[in-house]
DNA sequence: GGATTAGTTCGACGAACGTCGTAGTTCGAT
DNA sequence: ATCGAACTACGACGTTCGTCGAACTAATCC
């Protein structure tokens, strides 16, 4: 079962599309403190991170959790190359609908 | 035990000032399709709303657990008059902290 | 004094969430 | 072909969350 071999690329790292993505499901991805700490990183830096590079609290396996989580809100994108992830905000997408959301968020003091 | 007489003035109804609120507590509550229900309305409306005139499918209880979590994060006031409390946005609030965010979440299509 | 209306408070319950460790898969280098 | 690096997938666990009903308080009206 474990053992076979048929060579997939790795996963379908599937997203939605501008059209499947919902406020609420935006709102809930970004109100958890280590995801938001993601959010705000890849909004610093502007362009892609690896998940290694990422400075977060928790383990490999729950950042894991947390950017499918922001990947399936729609909040960021994965690109696969090799054995690393690069992930980057969707930043077009969020503010075509939700215009001001994100920079608000962004905004914050703290 | 229960019967007796001090005359209390209802509830302290503690509300967060300006630098006491947090984007995370704030996403954290608009995170939830009965508050975000909530919230559109009071906007809709533009001015204050009692509780029993909000049009949400819980029960009342329910509704003053959803709209204690608003106040203590800063999304919503209330107003006491009589037996009835009056809720409004605090919008000015919210424009200053996190400008764009309300107006982000409001404008989302669903 | 009741009775009524408007909300709140207090458990209780199940569902969802965040966290981890372990095991697994893929890729690239040796 | 073997090894290590980079993640992902799967259970398991404890905690938090949303929901309700029942009991309570406060103001208003008869």
């Amino acid at each position: 079962m474990g053992t076979m071999s048929g060579t997939v690329p790795l996963s379908p790292l599937v997203h939605p599309e501008r059209g499947e993505m919902t406020v609420e499901a935006v709102l809930r991805a970004l109100a958890d403190p280590v995801r938001l700490a993601i959010v705000r990183q890849l909004a610093a830096t502007g362009s892609e991170i690896a998940c290694g590079a990422l400075d977060v609290p928790v383990t490999k396996s729950t950042l894991t959790h947390h950017l499918s989580i922001l990947r399936q809100a729609g909040v960021v994108t994965g690109r696969q190359d090799g054995t690393t992830r690069f992930n980057s905000l969707r930043r077009n997408d969020l503010d075509a609908l939700f215009p001001g959301l994100l920079d608000g968020v962004l905004a914050a003091p703290r």
